[in-house]
DNA sequence: TGACATTATGACACCGGTGTCAGGAATTTA
DNA sequence: TAAATTCCTGACACCGGTGTCATAATGTCA
């Protein structure tokens, strides 16, 4: 037998037509047992799978989710965020679970990706992961929604349609930080990050940080604010630069882990003490944070619950079922960095 | 217009056959020009996309890998190995560079996954990836070399076709970290991972440590090597259990970081400085290597160009191109946890 | 025994493209 | 002017399944 068998291979060697065989092999309760585990034997001798092309396209599904996932473009090109990388490895895990395939695919922001996956038939769904902006990406989530596409998002938010997104609640996770602060006493407190709302998530984190700081009557100086992206590198050079400016704090709040492991390398350089003289908290508990010296406290985004949401409800929307709103509850995960 | 537009929604409206308009779509150039510009703009304006599973189907390609992870199935099973989480990384952006979508799934050792990508045409190559286990993946080989499915496999061999392997050069990356002790006066080794064949990629780095040594006259003496797999975990309690049974070492090579950074956590607990009582080295280099303290002198296998060869390799595997065997050189990373 | 329900099967259209072949129109050559 | 060539297009079979419909065979009941 050259080439793969066909289900009128089967059909041949087994006796019967091919649509028996088509509906034996999906257990359809319409066939004859002793033909359906004769049609089995040959089945399985012959190796046979179904064509997944022919049968996607005969029933218009294929059962597999797509994930786009956009990358910061300055960023350094060679590394993945370690915290999306996680997210990639959860997400995989929870489509495994539900029988999905994953098919992942690299974008950029600007791009006309908007349609091409779930449009051409190639997945049922669509996940989008990066850091969300809004004001490029409302547009094609439009689009989206015109054409009906079955879409979830990591982060950003979708107007009038908060049951698409699925996040951390990074507002929250600020506050998070600021009690912690306030609990040892550390109320001199600079900001790394992007505490403009082009960035939402980092803009939420900075907001829920700063209220709650002022709740318990602290202000945070302007001047104790630099901006980052997240990688250790614009950490480390927004630390230096208001290490350079001479602006004294006794605690910092980075907007992602990989910016405080940054921010860290600048006041050990500078020999400043963490915790001693300066205490640390960064945001995402990636894998890496447990592991830095001193050990970072961090907020905790849960890569595994929120990989398994963002799955979930895509299948939910797929289904056409009802999806509630999604706000992963933030967890300050206490090391050595803080105290 | 409810539901997808099609080709033939498309002739229609550019009064062309269906035949026309997959032509012209395809830039045939047997398409006059003025037709098929107004194809395009049609196209454009009814947002159409090819059917992947119709083209696919017809043509019998699909213009996507798939990629099988193989998990240990001893490890941890909330986190993924971060090595494997680095290669799902850059195998996803080499298939992004070459137009090639990436599928991507989990995939326990024992079960029957040898031909479902591939067979039902989902994919038109197959990427392996996993800690090769000789004893049962062979018998699979043999089934996807016989069906003519197109694969490559990471570290572990196949018989008679050394041009499906990729892997990194474990037994030159053993000798790498031999070497750089002895430079170093450290000749009283020990050794954590898995010296039995059973696990071929370590036994490969352990070969190549011993020899290395025993090529400057340092033999290994067999009660300082303990078995682990390749977690943090494993290593943890690896290195406890040498140290509880009183054994002396000056150096310490460990078959993979987590290892290494499970054996500096379990050392550090003993009182036993890093590097000055114990010099240590890891294998793999993953992210977290250079965060730890001190910071972990090891073998680097460079993911992106591993990522990349697998890839390109499956790609001319599939276009029918000779592949050539292909062994990664290791290159020794170093920093404080050996010096 | 005839009317009717049940079970198992085959024939066939269909999903949405791609590739082959035939042929008309326009252009060139004899 | 007829023949040959080139260019462009439409008709149609095909990829390998799935779903519908018709029907033969068998069993059930009056």
């Amino acid at each position: 037998m050259k080439g793969k068998a066909t289900s009128f291979d089967i059909a041949h060697y087994a006796g019967v037509s091919q649509s028996t065989v088509s509906r034996a092999l999906r257990n359809s309760h319409l066939v004859n047992e002793e033909t359906r585990k004769r049609v089995f034997d040959i089945a399985k001798k012959l190796n046979y799978k179904v064509d997944k092309n022919a049968s996607n396209l005969r029933t218009q599904q294929s059962s597999t989710l797509a994930l786009l996932l956009f990358e910061d473009p300055t960023s350094d090109e060679s590394q993945i965020n370690p915290f999306f990388l996680a997210m990639l490895g959860s997400i995989t895990r929870a489509c495994a679970k539900e029988g999905y395939d994953l098919l992942v695919s690299f974008q950029s922001a600007s791009a006309d990706w908007q349609a091409d996956y779930e449009d051409s038939h190639r997945a049922d769904g669509i996940i989008l992961l990066g850091y969300g902006d809004y004001i490029d990406y409302q547009p094609k989530f439009n689009t989206l929604l015109e054409q009906n596409t079955k879409f979830v998002c990591w982060g950003a938010t979708v107007d009038n349609r908060p049951d698409l997104t699925v996040c951390c609640d990074n507002y929250g996770g600020g506050k998070l930080a600021a009690e912690h602060f306030i609990a040892h006493s550390r109320t001199d407190c600079a900001f790394i990050g992007d505490a403009s709302d082009h960035s939402p998530e980092f803009f939420s984190r900075f907001q829920g940080f700063k209220d709650e700081l002022w709740a318990n009557n602290v202000k945070i100086n302007e001047r104790k604010m630099a901006n980052a992206i997240s990688t250790e590198e614009s950490g480390y050079h927004a630390t230096r630069s208001l290490i350079a400016n001479n602006i004294k704090f006794n605690a910092l709040f980075a907007a992602s882990d990989l910016i405080a492991i940054g921010a860290i390398r600048a006041l050990k350089e500078a020999n400043i003490n963490v915790p001693k003289d300066v205490a640390v908290v960064g945001f995402d508990n990636i894998a890496i944070a447990s592991y830095v010296n001193p050990p970072l406290t961090t907020i905790e985004q849960n890569t595994t619950i929120a990989g398994q949401m963002l799955v979930e409800n895509l299948l939910k929307l797929i289904r056409g079922e009802e999806v509630q709103s999604t706000l992963l509850p933030p967890v300050l995960i206490s090391r050595k960095s803080s105290s």
